[in-house]
DNA sequence: GTGAAAGCGCTAACAG
DNA sequence: CTGTTAGCGCTTTCAC
């Protein structure tokens, strides 16, 4: 392969080449408001014939503002933050923002070692879904401590001085249920998540509160525990179709676990939607291409990658770091009523 | 929301704190061969007393070096592109790279937009997936001509100059149909992609050989020129099921044209696999989830982001943005046999 | 409206 | 093995 190509220009060309100095152009490339219409197009004029790209690296260690934004997810390969990325990335772009990315794997010391790479790279802001298996965010604290500030989304903690975009999680638990009983199913059970993660918690107690509100009994042995896994799903079918009385419809707390429901169900030759109810929790992609195609509560990803951005971009501007506002986005949960739950 | 705090510590700080000069604790913090134990140890000390985290935008700056490189996909939403990032960045981790990730949405002028912003932050090399609509690749060519190496992954086109990182479109194309034909299958069909993208044009190329490698005539009215959506799929079945002759099986150029055909299909009340075989290409998540499940052609995407980041770091330990060492990484396809095409 | 001067924090070349 | 010196390319006072 060929060597590579001279030196990029810079201002200082330019200002020669007009016979100004260094900070005139750079004034002028910025839009400075006090310089005189003649000399910006000037300077205009020679940067495009000279090919000047500014270099943002210079400009960053002079201002001290690099315009990037590091977000932590804990796998591109994840559908739902690839989908946040995508609003995230949409509004930086708006902005004039660069985003950098960093997979924390799931793991607390990938989340540190992230947190540290965007330290280093001076990134104006961080926006981050916490890794499952981390509990104590002394990390996140710590760098918010460093003057850098950070919005959760998604995956958030009981931390209130860190601003946060979720979905309504206790309200999708509630819709899913209330949608279930409207349908006319009686017994309806849970296939719940890690209690440990607000998210799976939440929606739990939406689904209680969903039966309470229609008077229905709350039957310990209709909710299973499961790990948010096809595998769970079937587990749990298969422990409920033991019971003396099986119940005739479950609320998934994720659409893999309510994929291993309906699987099983099949698997038992139960009809859906005809003797038993199925609503998931997520909206995937797949939803609609099974059959019976599956009811499932919308996250409304994008937006919420938008609205990270938007907190961050607010906190950056204000220079704050800490959320004294206690600001915090909470995204209403869209229920999407398909064959899985409509009789 | 309060005030942020106050200066980072820098290596004058620490230099002050032990009498040395900035440039030895730089030395002492790169693991610098000529330097005393002693020295790196008290360096190391202190360094982590005072909480100094490196400034990576002035070392960037003075070294001419960023370690960042630059992502440009159609869309983080996208599954595929999902997928190839989180190859990416997990190899882009292990060698202390940062990755900026540009959304083209298919679109060129962002595309442009995007190799400008990466051109601006002064990336160290530049990985692309070419947007659909895109034929001229000029400002791709711009940016390698301004010393940026680039390396194209999935998405590619003719200019031999840029390395790239494929799967085996046309072995794909051939074992999906030679599949079909192993599996009894007379009469195979094909719904196509838009040719002008080599990836599409070389999977047909493929059916072409395999239906000749095992002596079966070409009929043209037997492809069907989709546009690579659910809705494509169901139209190539109306169109073969109004054939004088139909054929009994379809290998679509992917996974969501496969789909279509399955609904269709469907829709007609035809057994699959039974009286007609599908097979589809992407190895998509929801491919094991329908009924029936969909065999496919895997394209093995981690693995793809991971060599196109090897081939780029390559090419910047080489100092080279040319491809005169014709390099390029092509993957080999994987079958992945499902119910779809299973009698 | 423009110039002059300084410096962001780091690394690299040259000494010794 | 360490110090000295210089400067990467830009922005930002402070002048005038």
């Amino acid at each position: 392969m060929s060597k590579s190509t001279s030196r990029n220009t810079t201002i200082q060309d330019i200002a020669k080449e007009l016979n100004v100095t260094a900070a005139t152009v750079s004034r002028a490339l910025n839009n400075h408001p006090r310089i005189s219409e003649a000399t910006r197009q000037a300077v205009a004029e020679v940067a495009d014939r000279l090919n000047y790209t500014r270099n943002r690296v210079a400009s960053s260690l002079r201002s001290g503002k690099t315009n990037v934004i590091g977000v932590i997810i804990p796998s591109a390969k994840i559908n739902f933050f690839g989908s946040v990325v995508h609003g995230i990335e949409t509004m930086a772009n708006e902005r004039g923002y660069n985003v950098l990315i960093y997979q924390s794997n799931e793991d607390t010391e990938y989340e540190k070692k992230g947190i540290q790479a965007f330290l280093s790279a001076r990134v104006d802001g961080i926006l981050a879904s916490i890794a499952k298996d981390t509990r104590d965010i002394s990390h996140y604290l710590d760098a918010r401590d460093k003057g850098v500030p950070i919005v959760f989304f998604d995956r958030t903690n009981d931390d209130t001085s860190i601003p946060y975009v979720v979905v309504d999680d206790y309200k999708g638990g509630y819709l899913a249920t209330e949608h279930l009983i409207n349908q006319g199913y009686k017994r309806i059970a849970h296939v719940s998540g890690q209690q440990h993660l607000k998210i799976f918690a939440e929606r739990l107690r939406g689904y209680k509160a969903a039966l309470k509100a229609y008077k229905l009994p709350f039957e310990k042995e209709l909710v299973f525990a499961g790990n948010v896994s096809i595998e769970s799903g079937k587990e749990a079918v298969k422990h409920f179709l033991s019971l003396p009385e099986p119940p005739d419809a479950i609320f998934a707390v994720e659409d893999f676990t309510a994929l291993g429901v309906i699987k099983e169900l099949k698997e038992n030759k139960i009809r859906i939607p005809e003797q038993f109810g199925v609503v998931g929790f997520a909206n995937e992609e797949f939803d609609e291409h099974i059959t019976p195609a599956l009811t499932s509560v919308d996250q409304q990803t994008v937006t919420m990658g938008k609205e990270a951005f938007n907190l961050i971009m607010d906190m950056i501007n204000k220079k704050v770091v800490r959320n004294v506002d206690n600001k915090k986005v909470i995204l209403e949960p869209l229920l999407q009523p398909r064959a899985s739950s409509q009789r």
